[in-house]
Parts: C-alpha cells; structure tokens; sequence
DNA sequence: TCATATGTATCATTAAGAGTTACGTGATTC
DNA sequence: GAATCACGTAACTCTTAATGATACATATGA
C-alpha cells in the first residue's frame, strides 16, 4: 500500500479518547478512523503493552487511556505501533561481494540514519497534547458547537 | 515492495560507469546490479534527461557519462530516478473533514516536511566523486588487484 | 540487409500494509 | 449458568507500488 498510516491514525485516535467519555471499543474506534475493529486491536495492543491504553473485555468494555496525552511523545506512539521503516528509499537489505556497492550503501545507510536520528528527536520532542492543542486552534477557529467531530455512534 | 532502490542503485552504476571504459550497454549495467535490461534503461531514461549520461543506439551504443562524478550531487540521482516519496510513515493522502485529523496530519506533515527538506539538503551537499572514493578506500584496504569488482562480461 | 542496442508499452511478480473472516477467551448481565 | 458483549489472534484476501519479464518498434553500424 501507499504507506504505512499507523502512527497518524494512533494519534488521531489519542485524541479523540482523551475527549471520549469512559471507554471506546474497538468497533467504535474503528468508525473513527474508517476502518475495521480488527485493525484497530493490532494496532492498540503495542500501546497496551506501553501502558499508553488499557483494555477490558465484556459488557462495558473498551479501551481507555492510561495516562495524559502531555506524557506521550510522538515518538512514543511511533514505538508503539511497531516502529515502521521511516523511508521509503535506501541500499537493498542484503550484503553484496561488491566494493562499491558496499560504498554506495554505507553512504546511504550513514545519511539516511542521521536523518532518522534527528526525525526520530522531532518526534520526542512533540508530545500527543501539543497536537491536541493544534486541534483546539483548529475549533475554536471553526465556530462549531461541539468540542469535536464524533464520526460514530455515539458513545456508551 | 520494500523499498525504492532505484537511488542506490543508479549510484552504484554510475561510479562503475566512471571506471567503465567505453560504452556500457543496458545488458551490462543490469548484471552489475543484478536485474533486468529494461530496468536500466528506464531509470537510466531520467538521467539522460538531465544530462547526466548520454545513450547511443546500435552497433557499439550503450551509456556513457556526460559529466564527472564531481558534478553529480546524491540530489541530482534522486530527481533522476524520479523523486520516489522519501518516507514509508505519514498521514492519509486525501483530506479529512474531522478537525483532529486535520490537525494531526497538520502537524505530522510539517514535521515530515522539516526532515524531508533536511534530508535533500544533505543530498546536495554529497556528490558521487565523493561515494567513489569512500570505495576507493575500501579498495585500497582489500589489497585486490583490480580497481573495481567486475560482475558482468567484460566490457565491449 | 542483418545484427545490435535503445525506447516503450504491456503484463507478471513480489512485498508489505491494510482489510476481512472466523473462532477462542474472559467479563458482565440476566 | 446461559446469553451477550468485547477483546485476542490466527489465517486468510485485497490493494498498491516497485520490480521483473516479454514483445515489438526504431535507429545505427558493419
């Protein structure tokens, strides 16, 4: 598929919990970010086990957030979902006999590290708050009367 | 696939065309990197276009570079072979009407774009003639007696 | 005129994320 | 304690983009 939109859907998701009442289930979740509650398991049990969520099973069950949005970075929620390749571009995996492409990719591989390092310092600096806030500009710009777009059913 | 190889790979063609006497032909230069013909010369396609290698149809054609290596900067094979999205993470390409998806793909987006335009500086500032001679280098520490790994047929 | 090599359209293959189905397990409600 | 609800997870299919492969046209040189 195009690319992989774990993280910009866990914070989309963050978001909306902190400002849901009690717990969502996954289904609900799921309508959130137009998808299947399946996906939505695979992608909160790396939050889970962060201890960013937690989760009940039967009648009035969910998930929930275990801890203030201010305390999770987004480089947290990268590690989370399972931290993804970054790029897209780069050497191949596999090592070859050939000196310049060993060249080539220890080059490559150098750079591309370096700029990791750095996205990946962006990420800790950011945490899931200020982005809650960036919302809050948003809506408060908007005029609308609710403090944010429900996409679901409504909750429990 | 993984991942976009294209770059690396036209860098690894383009310092075994500095050391290449003559023409190399498609059918060559896709030994050296292990893939196709047809491959090559659709990467190849972009570098012609900038100037960056010539190709000649025919008995005795094939590609030949068109300028040294020390004007040739990591930036310019990028553009050549097409400008491939540098990130595999990322929001959603089409727009939401959900004021915190907005905000997050906002955000998420900016931040890309910082490491992406960082990244593309640090492209500019390497040039080829520079990976060729982190392969020198290596070379020089193998103790081999031939400047460069051959993998092909020999040269015309 | 024939062999050679690029130019390109078209299709097949591959890998990874995403989507889906099915079924198991634990918790709550009645 | 039986039914229902919701998570947990395995095992698929679907989709997308890069790559690989085939076929054929065009141009060039011997």
């Amino acid at each position: 598929m195009a690319r992989d939109l774990r993280m910009s859907r866990m914070l989309h998701v963050l978001i909306h919990m902190d400002r849901h009442v009690g717990r969502a289930t996954s289904e609900q979740i799921a309508q959130m970010i137009s998808t299947n509650a399946v996906v939505v398991r695979r992608m909160m049990a790396g939050l889970r086990e962060r201890g960013i969520v937690t989760s009940e099973k039967g009648h009035g069950g969910g998930w929930q957030l275990a801890c203030p949005l201010a305390r999770i970075s987004l480089r947290d929620v990268y590690e989370a979902v399972g931290h993804p390749p970054l790029f897209n571009i780069g050497p191949q995996a596999d090592h070859s006999s050939c000196l310049v492409e060993q060249a080539v990719d220890a080059r490559l591989d150098a750079t591309l590290s370096e700029a990791e390092a750095r996205l990946l310092a962006q990420f800790s600096a950011i945490t899931v708050e200020e982005v809650a806030q960036d919302f809050e500009r948003r809506f408060a710009e908007s005029g609308h009367s609710v403090p944010f777009q429900w996409h679901g059913s409504t909750a429990q």
